[in-house]
DNA sequence: AGCAGTCTGTCAACCGGTTGCCAACTATTG
DNA sequence: CAATAGTTGGCAACCGGTTGACAGACTGCT
């Protein structure tokens, strides 16, 4: 090769959009310090590989060129790029702000970054989405992912991945345990004089819906209240303002909603058509959202402890990618009925 | 290089986490299609340079193999990363989810990739957090900075860098407009009969808050009443708890504050201590938070086109990044009061 | 047919780190 | 003092795309 011709002599462009000095590199410590580049990389990222002599000479240097690795250099060889992905099923939603937060706070705890994308409700920007982030990320979270079971274990073949609201047999999962607040929700009501209970139910692919009104099915038996299920439209405000004919029709004179959107809503309109909360119906939402409080009377809601699933998650997967092996079954994380306004004794 | 020693023959190491299938590379692309390598780059990134029959029997070659860049590798020898950059100062704070969703929704249309952080409302995370992203991604946005201008300025001369909520000489701003919407609030209650009106600040270091205060103080100015500014603690929730009695003090009978969160505190204190709003004090917010109109009565408010905000400096970004220079002034955004419960005429 | 001008594909250098292998050097021990 | 074991630093290949320079093919024109 000493010999090839070199003619092209391919004087690389300057590149670096603006402030044309380009960032210093380890060819630049290594001349600084008299060592080979090689050796610069092996102090800068593998601690102990050499000597406390040279190490200390390399780290000034480093030190006073300002040195920062390049990631994606870095990442190319390695695969390594010290980034997680979250994919949320919308940003607009309130339940994700403190999922994001968790995951970002406890990411960025350990020197890592957080790539956010969202879904839109849709199963195939959510795959589309997951897809081209997966080759730019370490690792990735799901919350409350829309797309099949099967498609969420491909992608969890191919790196780690941990999902929220959602049980997936095989794929590390962060799920609040909806049946100790329910079952609060209902033993408060129950005691209360409450007989009939509506639970208001999410979108019908929801898991997590399910999933609750299983957790109402339940301890209503265990209570003794009759329990009756109504579809909303849509899970939010809008959509509980538009159950509340229903509600009313039912005869209960509790009601459980699947998120605390539903439960603004209702209890808006319910207040508008000049029905008094709590005195004549009680509502008890789910999540404890930011807002919840906002009401009056304030919400009275089964806190979902969101931004602790988020942590957790990104806890798990930085686990993960340390080696370690995902969790066997779902991280359950409680749940815990807050008592406020909105619910209280049938003032018949 | 033919007849080197090659000893080594440096087996490189299978990596890929897991799945031990690596992704397909251009490489394998010219092997199915029978050419080079660079002429696959070429036909995938530059339009028009490779004839089109070559370049129909690559693109096939790439949808067979299910091809996708690598974006590390794209990114070491141009410097693109697809990837715009987010830090806010609180992601617990409403007022930023709008920013962020603006934000991911512009940028993902146009094929980027958002990467968040926080500050905590700390200038010194801040920046680090914007110099350890500004290496990563291809532009950056502040939203509502708290470091100072220089520093912003120096960021802003390495790479493209929009500034959301303040104005910083020579860096490109979205600002929302406040006078407008101010001047909509005050004359309307003015013309409900107030005289006497009190502006609950922000944090001091906040160049909104300050700017919103002269608003009011013009606007009062014309409208002829008397505006006196109290400080709040924090702009929380329970900073707008904590003003109550000052405001009461005060003997204002409309308020004015920093943002929604304090005015919802402040109302739900003021309630609670047997005023009614708005009967005896009308209180208008700032903002139009997620929330602000679940609260009874529901707020009046001065709206930010928040989520406007963030997808406008995304497009600013982006455009910046395309090699157009960014606006001259700051971008401003029209603020315009939402007019619901918690203001009205003063019933003496 | 001869020649300039245009297209198109190939070559090879390069971005900035990482790492397997080896050789030189140092320290330990018989 | 020599032989052996353990350290430490250097060499060079490699990750996967990008791009300037260039040569061969092809076109059109005289």
């Amino acid at each position: 090769m000493t010999e090839a011709t070199n003619s092209g002599a391919a004087t690389f462009p300057a590149k670096r959009g603006r402030g044309e000095r380009s960032s210093p590199t380890i060819y630049d410590i290594a001349k600084l310090a008299g060592v080979n580049p090689s050796t610069v990389s092996r102090a800068l990222s593998k601690p102990g590989r050499v000597s406390a002599k040279t190490q200390k000479i390399i780290e000034d240097a480093a030190e006073q060129l300002n040195y920062q690795v390049n990631p994606f250099a870095r990442a190319l060889p390695t695969g390594r790029t010290q980034t997680i992905g979250l994919i949320v099923a919308d940003i607009t939603n309130p339940t994700f702000f403190d999922i994001i937060r968790g995951a970002e706070t406890t990411g960025s705890a350990r020197d890592y970054t957080l790539v956010l994308a969202e879904s839109a409700e849709s199963p195939e920007t959510e795959l589309i989405a997951a897809r081209r982030m997966l080759s730019t990320v370490d690792g990735l979270i799901l919350a409350s992912p829309r797309m099949d079971d099967e498609k969420i274990r491909v992608l969890a073949a191919d790196k780690p991945v941990v999902v929220i609201n959602r049980e997936i047999e095989g794929v590390p999962c962060v799920v609040p345990d909806v049946n100790k607040g329910i079952s609060q929700a209902v033993r408060s009501l129950a005691a209360n004089g409450h007989q009939q209970l509506a639970y208001v139910a999410g979108p019908p692919q929801s898991w997590m819906s399910r999933r609750r009104w299983e957790g109402v099915q339940a301890a209503c038996d265990w209570y003794k209240l009759e329990a009756v299920r109504l579809e909303s439209s849509k899970p939010t405000v809008d959509g509980g303002r538009q159950i509340a004919r229903d509600v009313l029709a039912s005869g209960a004179t509790a009601v459980i909603t699947y998120n605390d959107l539903l439960a603004i809503g209702l209890m808006q309109e319910l207040q508008a058509a000049g029905v008094h909360v709590p005195d004549q119906i009680s509502i008890v939402g789910f999540d404890d959202i930011f807002g919840a409080d906002f009401t009056t009377p304030a919400l009275t809601t089964v806190r979902s402890p969101l931004g602790e699933c988020g942590s957790r998650a990104a806890g798990l997967l930085l686990d993960m990618l340390l080696g370690n092996d995902g969790p066997e079954g779902a991280v359950r994380v409680d749940t815990e009925l807050v008592v406020r306004g909105s619910s209280g004794r049938l003032i018949a």
